[in-house]
DNA sequence: CGGCCCGTTGATTACTGTCAACGTGGGTGG
DNA sequence: CCACCCACGTTGACAGTAATCAACGGGCCG
């Protein structure tokens, strides 16, 4: 696993592309001045594990860049993915809470990080209400997508899924996206690799998503067609 | 829908049988002096929605007494339950975020609840740090049974999940419960209502249940032998 | 160059969804 | 008070989908 970490001061959250979705979104300069412990950047690779499940918490994380899974590991081994971060994500909200990660958090690309002591926010959150509006803010949009997961994303037909995956992985507006392993994928939608694998081949040939490169990663799709099967099409 | 209102007062929340796990658990009384709009007591019949996906809220809900679910519809009209709220728990939390409720909230049995206007719980967050303790620990409990339900109810066979969900009715070190109406249950789980049927009658005819009424609804569970099909035995 | 992980595909089985019918208990209206 | 009706749970038959077991090819790393 690799790790890089260094610093950050308040010109690098001034200047960073995504302040506006982070916790820091409003915090003027009196407050970063309440900011007695360091802030590193941190770089990760691909399966990377951020943090375990059951472990004590120190840090929250806000993801810059990339996507993290939250795992749970089922009595089996088997494991089920609750819920995908990226960027402007918070992850290891529940240490603010004084718990232990309730899941493990795993790169799945390589991730840009903000990781941020626990005793920063703390110290913040009683001496800045602008950053108490933005902890609340981040535990609503945490709540609102975990129902969301299992409102679209374990409900209906593995093609309902698979498509409704996509388009919440595009994003509004967009139509082209990356996809996780076909095993993550699985892990994501309830669902085997073997069915991931093969309903991302049949939306291939349906001519409901196009390769973008050789590996089978990225795509484009055609993104009235796919919310068509996400609303139940065949 | 029967609806019964009375105001509450700083004595009844200090006789309050679920105070220990309620938000007002441990204020003091200078905190209680700061409520300066009526706390109702509320009676809700079984069937009747508490609020509406979408709406804009001013209330959040502390549960008494009953069950209360929170659905999501989707564009078919199908339901999907995406929480179940009991004793303790706070039905529209989303509310002290400033947003309108993420699901609409119905009674399952008959409900007694607290209905505190959100504008006592925004005073009493910045000037009880009591409070905010609370709030931030109905934020994190919210958020894990949210994934719990993606881990334990959304995933593997439906006797694993149905299992599972019995043992979450139960109670930790119970091993009796109510089970809502198959229709309830199979949107819970996310299969159709003769699955849950039938899988409820072979847990029946397995002896993994025992009816404790003539309506189908109290059963005493076998818990070693349920947890064991909860794990993956057959 | 060889092995290995990953994605893919085939064959078969098992499970769940779908459509349909029926009994029963509770509630309603006559 | 009784008859009717309806919602709910149940069960059957069947179709359709996904899981399982197995095999194979390609790209990447050592």
């Amino acid at each position: 696993m690799q790790v890089k970490l260094h610093a950050v001061n308040e010109s690098d959250c001034a200047s960073c592309g995504i302040r506006a979705q982070s916790l820091f979104a409003n915090l003027n300069s009196a407050d970063f001045q309440l900011i007695d412990q360091p802030i590193h950047d941190l770089a990760l690779a691909p399966q990377a594990t951020v943090f375990a499940e059951g472990a004590q918490g120190e840090y929250v994380f806000t993801v810059r860049k990339g996507l993290i899974k939250l795992v749970r590991y089922h009595a089996d081994g088997s494991q089920r993915i609750v819920r995908l971060l990226g960027p402007g994500d918070i992850a290891g909200l529940e240490t603010t809470a004084g718990a232990p990660y309730d899941s493990t958090a795993v790169a799945i690309t390589d991730i840009q990080a903000c990781r941020i002591p626990v005793a920063v926010i703390r110290r913040l959150e009683t001496e800045s209400p602008r950053l108490h509006q933005q902890l609340v803010r981040k535990w609503h949009e945490a709540l609102r997508t975990a129902d969301d997961f299992i409102a679209d994303l374990a409900s209906g037909s593995a093609r309902q899924r698979l498509a409704r995956l996509l388009l919440r992985l595009a994003g509004e507006g967009h139509d082209h996206l990356m996809l996780p392993s076909r095993e993550d994928v699985g892990a994501v939608l309830g669902i085997t690799t073997e069915t991931a694998s093969r309903t991302v081949a049949a939306f291939r040939r349906e001519g409901l998503m196009h390769d973008l490169d050789r590996q089978g990663r990225f795509f484009r799709i055609e993104t009235a067609a796919v919310q068509a099967v996400a609303g139940g099409e065949p």
